[in-house]
RNA sequence: GCGCCCGUAGCUCAGCUGGAUAGAGUACUUGGCUACGAACCAAGGGGUCAGGAGUUCGAAUCUCUUCGGGCGUACCA
């Protein structure tokens, strides 16, 4: 529909204007019913080059539109709106459309199947999943979801920094607690890992248990001398116990990528060589610098340290260029914002290897820090310190749905504070629900009526026309941009935005109005209505990988 | 110091690529279950969109600046 009005005003433009291919159509829904169904400021825009009134402009666009029956009428409004009303059968023709395309209603193919990579959580395996890495799976997997809808062929990876720095860190502290040192001693790590399932690792150690992990299983030697043995027992470990915090969060990954596996291949010291061959690295002070200054960067960045390891950026830099390689030209890295400095870094060393990858690969969703209140007190995220909310801790307190419904449902670049008394006191107040409520609800009047839901498509719907009606169909037909624009916006909390005012149209309208009534043809045409707007319901839940209950 | 993000109702947050009278939830006040599920609905009060300047027909939205909060600016990731 949108495309035949922007269609009409065009031919409409080409009588007022020479030149229309410079005219760029937007129509907007407007956000109040008297200003008509659809809205277009083209008269405005088109003030200044014709020099004339708009409001003027607007009256000649309209005499000059082609006349069609699925429109009403349009008027001029405000400041020079043209304001469209479409005709009561136009707006009909979205409920069989939504019943014919079911499922698939909302999705498109701007995608065109071509591939796209989505990397999410990527956590380090020091530790259990917290709250922030739990923003990040909901956000990420929700994105992932959006793209798949829109006709992207979706890869979800998990990324593991099982080297590096903090790894010995998780070792050592390992090897301490196993020797029966206290956190508090002064012979513990001191940038150890203070959290109690150090201790526990330790103990699996000492016991000689196994542990399986995606693709690995490790048996503990338990040998204390062995620090290497430590260090893959304790990895797979964590590994395995994240695997359960995603299983708990039911997220699925495709690919889990290691970041040892890049060293081991040989592939990170192929990076560097190649770094080193395209002129933007030089040395100085014992380390290897890269000149990331010829990329847009503030400061020339160290790549290999004095004491002769790489920082952590190099293995990213590799990794990324397996990404490109591996035939991803569409790459979304979703991660916290503590680690934006690392964009940069990985473009630069990206740019730097001149392998025709484009400036501004990949593409970053940064979500803002999770801050968690109880009791009304911040509760610190430390691992070192041990004081710890665990994802798994707030899925059985909150539940799955309710956890991912909240990480999803804000602007992921705004600070969120997740209360854990009111998220567990107010269950039942939980936007969720009420959304699941919605559609609940239909589904409890669907089997009261009992009838052939096969039989709605061809419905007379005429009946249609109260307000609270139209208001709804007009919500329903909504719900393609917003899948569209939530993913080329790489925002997914437009999903759950959207579902709270599909839902509350529902709720304004179940009780408004009495869906089973005794005269046949309106009965049939009110279960039609609620069909599709229960199959908009479960479309958009199933984005947010929110379950769509019959009953609760 | 420099860079990125944020600042909207008492609180938690929406506001799509600039549009019409800035919206929800929550809390507070009031009304609605002998109708298909009251985990719901209807009505009311509550705002200098942090402050200032600019761009233009028009700014919460874009630019600059000040203030406030978070993060980064590590040879941690």
């Amino acid at each position: 529909m949108k495309d035949i009005i922007s269609d009409l005003l065009l031919q409409a433009a080409k009588t007022l204007v020479a030149d229309t291919a410079s005219i760029n159509i937007i129509l907007e829904r407007p956000k109040s019913a008297d200003h008509g169904d659809f809205s277009c400021n083209l008269a405005m825009i088109l003030a200044k080059p014709l020099r004339q009134n708009p409001r003027t402009i607007a009256e000649q666009l309209i005499q000059a539109l082609p006349k069609n029956t699925q429109i009403e009428k349009v008027e001029v409004a405000g400041a020079g709106f043209i304001n469209f009303y479409l005709a009561a059968n136009t707006k009909h023709d979205i409920v069989k459309d939504i019943l014919q395309a079911g499922e698939h209603y909302g999705h498109n193919q701007t995608g065109k199947g071509e591939k796209v990579q989505v990397e999410f959580v990527s956590a380090n395996p020091t530790g259990p999943l917290h709250v922030g890495h739990g923003r990040g799976a909901a956000v990420g997997d929700c994105l992932s979801r959006l793209l798949a809808a829109n006709g992207w062929d979706v890869t979800r990876e998990f990324y593991y920094n099982d080297a590096g720095a903090q790894i010995d860190n998780l070792t050592k502290s390992v090897l301490a607690r196993a020797q029966g040192i206290a956190t508090d001693d002064a012979s513990f790590p001191e940038n150890g890992y203070h959290g109690e399932y150090i201790a526990d690792i330790a103990k699996a150690y000492l016991a000689k248990e196994t542990v399986v992990a995606d693709d690995i299983k490790v048996t503990a030697s338990g040998d204390l001398a062995d620090l290497e043995s430590i260090r893959h027992f304790s990895v797979a470990y964590l590994r395995h116990e994240q695997d359960l915090d995603l299983r708990a969060f039911q997220i699925q990954f495709d690919v889990f990528s290691l970041e040892s596996a890049l060293y081991a291949s040989g592939k990170v010291e192929e990076t560097v060589q190649a770094l080193i061959k395209s002129g933007h690295t030089y040395e100085e002070e014992g380390a290897l610098w890269l000149r990331t200054t010829d990329f847009e960067d503030d400061k020339d960045r160290v790549m290999r340290k004095q004491e002769g390891g790489y920082t952590y950026f190099v293995p990213d830099v590799t990794y990324h260029l397996e990404k490109w390689n591996r035939g991803f030209t569409k790459v979304i890295n979703e991660q916290g914002a503590d680690h934006h400095s690392t964009i940069t870094r990985v473009r630069a060393g990206l740019q730097a290897l001149n392998v025709g990858i484009p400036k501004g690969w990949p593409d970053y969703v940064l979500h803002q820090m999770v801050t968690v209140m109880r009791g009304g007190e911040e509760v610190k995220l430390s691992k070192r310190a041990g004081s710890y909310v665990t994802l798994r801790d707030l899925i059985e307190e909150v539940g799955c749905d309710a956890t991912r419904y909240f990480l999803a449902a804000r602007r992921a670049d705004s600070q969120l504070a997740f209360d854990i008394d009111l998220a567990r006191a107010q269950t039942n107040d939980n936007p969720v629900y009420y959304i699941q409520y919605a559609h609940a609800r239909i589904c409890s009047v669907l089997a009261q009526w009992g009838g052939d839901a096969s039989s709605l498509t061809s419905a007379d719907l005429s009946a249609l026309t109260s307000p609270r009606e139209t208001s709804l169909m007009q919500k329903l037909s909504e719900f393609p941009d917003i899948v569209q624009n939530a993913a080329s916006d790489l925002a997914p909390h437009m999903i759950a935005n959207y579902l709270k005012e599909c839902a509350s149209e529902l709720h304004s309208y179940y009780n408004d109005t009495k869906f089973l009534v005794d005269d046949a043809s309106t009965k049939l045409a009110r279960m039609a209505l609620i069909t599709a707007t229960r199959h908009v319901l479960k479309n958009g839940l199933a984005l947010l990988g929110v379950s769509a209950p019959n009953q609760m």
